[in-house]
RNA sequence: GUCUCCUUCGUCUAGUGGUUAGGACACCGGGUUUUCAUCCCGGCAGCAGGGGUUCGACUCCCCUAGGAGAUGCCA
């Protein structure tokens, strides 16, 4: 039988980076394995579920280019695939449950059974449902029927014996069927179901092989198994993924930074170096190897090299990532990178006029090496664009130099300035250095100034580069205006 | 509290009875360099603890500790 796989997102918010991950590993299993990769919304939450959390998990996969091969978009056999267009089928199914005794209608209100946990959590019990309409006697439960009252509909857990399942990188899970958590609710009062009855309902329906999913799930595997027994299903394979977590070593979380996948996109990451990074959250491939494309993950990924373990999400190893990656793009694909990070600052049109399209060639290979982020490149570039304010007159005077000497550099500058254009950069450089041996000084403190006058900063790019970009007008007039804040 | 799962450098990990315990990020040195970066070279740093099993344990078993998750009419 064909590999069949699901992501299962609610839209409830922004698509989660630890969610994402669960996604491209049941992605790339199902690809390596020339399966099927299914998108199904779980949206049984009609108070949370919104529509723009919907397409945020469009636009995230989009960006990643990561796509389903059946989901509410695309269609397919086993649909539909947004749970609260199936409503009728967890009723039925639901029923069936009523019928064969593996559920009970509970007619508690939920005032009785926040009494109920206030004091279990008092007497320090076990937490939970006490079971009391399942043992509610026939007459009685038809009387409250009969008036109409509102009711839940509970999974009736044996109450004996033991339920294990088990997992492809976990091994053998078991758990005394009195340790579940007693007669968990499956239809709510407004006829959705929960969860665990959707979930298993749609895998079993969906023919889905392998249930991959967080590990936070590990503890209702049995639950699950349960209610795959009482419809006499054969249940998948499953597959409980370590989980992500933060710095501190708790679940991801905001406070931690960036955690939705659109923040990353936002910040200028690469969608490539995010799904490189976060695959190796929890996968390897072997002992040293770390850098995958999309593809070869579809090739390459096996479940066997999963660990167990969860893992911290390294922002600055994803910022190496994002680096590495930035490193090797060709100019062509860097420049279209940087291009509407440009425009958002307003440096460029949108789309860029061609002598734009130009400069923007030319500055390539200046912040090539230097760009974490494309973001970065508005900082890193800022100054060819628009006018540069030095904050601090201080930074035009290089280390080891005083104000006199600084304002003789620059006076110097701006006389062989006009003489450089059409000179190449080792002619350039040659000049500069021979200039700076008559100023007595070093070719760094030659050229300090120099930066400081035109980038606004004591790092920038390389000068020479710079300076030709920016043409040889306004570098005068930058030159200029160095001299004059100086005096 | 109870249940379940997990535990190799600070972090991500390789390792499946015999290795000087390997790699990467970070960090610290050094080199290249007009600054910042990049790049190159080098270094620091780990098997949670205790018992077994075995000729031999990071590897297998048990206990302890620590961590996480679950314990919802959220998923």
């Amino acid at each position: 039988m064909s590999v069949r796989v699901r992501y299962a997102p609610s839209p409830t918010g922004l698509q989660h980076i630890g969610g994402v991950r669960t996604a491209i590993f049941n992605y790339f299993f199902a690809k390596a394995n020339k399966g099927q990769f299914i998108l199904r919304i779980e949206d049984t939450d009609q108070t949370r579920s919104t529509p723009e959390a919907m397409q945020d998990i469009y636009n995230t996969f989009a960006w990643l280019g990561i796509h389903w091969d059946e989901g509410p978009d695309v269609g397919g056999p086993k649909g539909p695939y947004v749970q609260s267009q199936r409503f009728d089928v967890y009723k039925q199914y639901a029923q069936q449950l009523l019928e064969t005794g593996h559920a009970y209608k509970c007619f508690c209100t939920s005032e009785r059974l926040a009494e109920l946990r206030e004091e279990q959590t008092k007497t320090k019990s076990a937490l939970g449902y006490d079971r009391k309409c399942r043992l509610l006697a026939a007459e009685e439960r038809q009387k409250l029927e009969d008036a109409g009252t509102p009711y839940v509909i509970r999974f009736a857990i044996p109450l004996e014996g033991a339920t294990a399942f088990h997992d492809e990188i976990l091994g053998d899970i078991s758990k005394e069927n009195i340790d579940i958590n007693p007669d968990p609710v499956i239809i709510k009062t407004d006829g959705f179901p929960t969860y665990h009855l959707a979930n298993v309902i749609d895998d079993h329906l969906m023919e889905i092989t392998h249930v991959m999913r967080s590990q936070e799930w590990i503890s209702s595997g049995p639950l699950h198994i349960l209610l795959y027994k009482a419809f006499e299903w054969e249940p998948p394979k499953f597959c409980h993924l370590p989980m992500v977590m933060g710095e501190d070593g708790q679940k991801l979380s905001k406070r931690h930074g960036s955690t939705s996948a659109i923040e990353f996109r936002q910040k200028g990451y690469l969608a490539e170096a995010v799904l490189n990074y976060i695959t190796l959250l929890g996968w390897s491939y072997d002992d040293s190897r770390e850098f995958f494309t999309k593809q070869e993950l579809e090739e390459l990924f096996t479940m066997d090299k999963l660990s167990k373990s969860s893992a911290v999400f390294n922002y600055q190893k994803l910022d190496w990532f994002n680096g590495q990656y930035i490193r090797r793009m060709s100019a062509d694909e860097l420049a279209a990178g940087i291009t509407p990070w440009l425009a958002k600052e307003g440096f460029v049109a949108d789309p860029p006029t061609a002598e734009q399209a130009g400069i923007i060639q030319q500055i390539i290979p200046l912040v090539q090496e230097r760009l974490i982020v494309f973001s970065d490149v508005a900082g890193l570039a800022g100054f060819i664009f628009r006018d540069v304010a030095i904050e601090d007159p201080e930074t035009l005077i290089p280390k080891k130099t005083d104000k006199a000497t600084t304002v003789k550099i620059l006076q110097k500058l701006k006389e062989i300035v006009p003489g450089l254009a059409g000179k190449s950069h080792d002619e350039i450089e040659a000049i500069f250095r021979e200039d700076a041996e008559k100023l007595e000084v070093k070719l760094g403190a030659l050229l300090m100034p120099l930066r400081v006058a035109i980038t606004g900063s004591t790092q920038s790019p390389p000068l020479i580069d710079s300076m030709h970009i920016l043409g040889t007008e306004k570098t005068l007039e930058r030159i200029e205006k160095a001299i004059a804040l100086l005096s």
